[in-house]
DNA sequence: AGGGAAAGTTGAACACGGTCAAATAATTAA
DNA sequence: TTAATTATTTGACCGTGTTCAACTTTCCCT
């Protein structure tokens, strides 16, 4: 088997329900609970065919949140169409992944265990979800293209919205007021803060500052290519 | 037994004995490789006594934490004691989690599994690390002391410097330069900036904003009580 | 001193995540 | 069509974290 272009081969069919017996599972007694033999007696498969697929159970959430990611950009994308006035692109870029989540915060938050752990394959700021980082920022370098900033902003703002984000998405998994208003009271007030920091930071004379902080992270190796 | 005033019954010395050997095993392995088995063969008990003094694997890397805030705890009372210099100060909240953490970076990310999982007991930003927040940030607000501030950013502060030491904490696990010089010089940086930015925040101008911040973080129930 | 409760200790057993070699099905090349 | 190759599937097995009921030791009270 070379060609893997066409969709829906056998085995895509087999990990497709392989996944999606997992998430029911999980959704009904929660990740640790549900056992790879339950998902696999659901899928009616047997065990290692589960583990043909996702090389841990771990995987599978980490599949669903790439399909997370994906609907996102699918709904910005949406919305960054619509709309040019920049506080309704941040407000979308936050509250899309919200959203999105909101039924699921007790699963999404597996997706932060190994954050500590650099050598971990699943961590989620290692080199294995490199390209999810990327994606995530490009989303909020589009959201920010409506408007003219310098350079170093330019490649500033991404990693700080993403960090942003993440932090948010952390609180929101905590975050226990209905429909998870308190989190996202704080990201809109965020977003008003950061727009109207945004006319002072593009000020000339904060020039040297901006410089500053970019040099510092740069030489962290924080900032990234988006291309 | 009611009395536990009296230290190095023989309970806390096993106990002792079972959480060095763990230490050990977990230095030369690594914490998954370590098997509590081997921890209980090299503290010659049975396993199920590590069970006793333990609940789960991680609590020990737990333990382990504790005693890392303890001693810089001690640290910073000393440093603090000596130095009424804003900048020395801050230097020493961060540096010295830096420099007891160095030479075990690998088991102290172990702390950041569950960071997503409001509901496990060892979740770092759970209510059972609720006390561990506080201690953190009073090192803070103790930095901060010399400083004449306005009460709002005297409950502004400590919350802030606290994140970001969780932040360039992890950044400090993932930091492969020698002497995670990389994640020290950017702390300095952090530093720096903060007190440049102190002097600015504090001016009655900002007043207004300030209240807006702090508002919003009360709403969302971030302001700790630090007493 | 002695009896009883609490603290400490143990080995056996369980449950579950993960591995593997072997079997079967699908696909390609000839 | 057939043989070789690759993809998929399986059941048996393993290692390890964790639990538990029973046993022993320690300590307190009278």
């Amino acid at each position: 088997m070379v060609k893997n272009e066409p969709s829906t081969t056998k085995g895509e069919q087999t990990r497709e329900v392989i996944y999606r017996a997992a998430l029911d599972l999980f959704r009904e007694n929660g990740f640790d609970a549900a056992t790879m033999q339950q998902i696999a007696d659901r899928a009616k498969v047997a065990k290692s065919a589960a583990y043909y697929y996702f090389a841990s159970k771990e995987t599978i959430i980490q599949a669903y949140y790439e399909a997370v990611q994906s609907a996102q950009e699918q709904l910005c994308a949406d919305t960054f169409g619509q709309s040019k006035k920049l506080k309704k692109r941040l407000h979308a870029a936050l509250h899309s992944k919200f959203d999105l989540a909101q039924n699921d915060r007790k699963l999404l938050g597996i997706v932060f265990r190994y954050t500590g752990e650099p050598a971990h394959p699943l961590s989620c700021l290692g080199p294995a979800n490199h390209e999810m980082r990327r994606r995530s920022m490009l989303i909020f370098r589009d959201a920010l293209s409506v408007e003219r900033l310098p350079r170093d902003l330019e490649e500033l703002l991404p990693l700080a919205l993403w960090a942003l984000q993440m932090g948010l998405l952390v609180l929101f998994f905590y975050d226990e007021t209905p429909n998870q208003q308190r989190t996202r009271g704080l990201a809109d007030g965020a977003i008003e803060f950061t727009v109207k920091m945004l006319s002072l930071a593009k000020l000339p004379v904060l020039k040297p500052i901006r410089a500053k902080v970019l040099d510092l992270l740069r030489q962290a190796d924080l900032i990234p290519e988006l291309g």
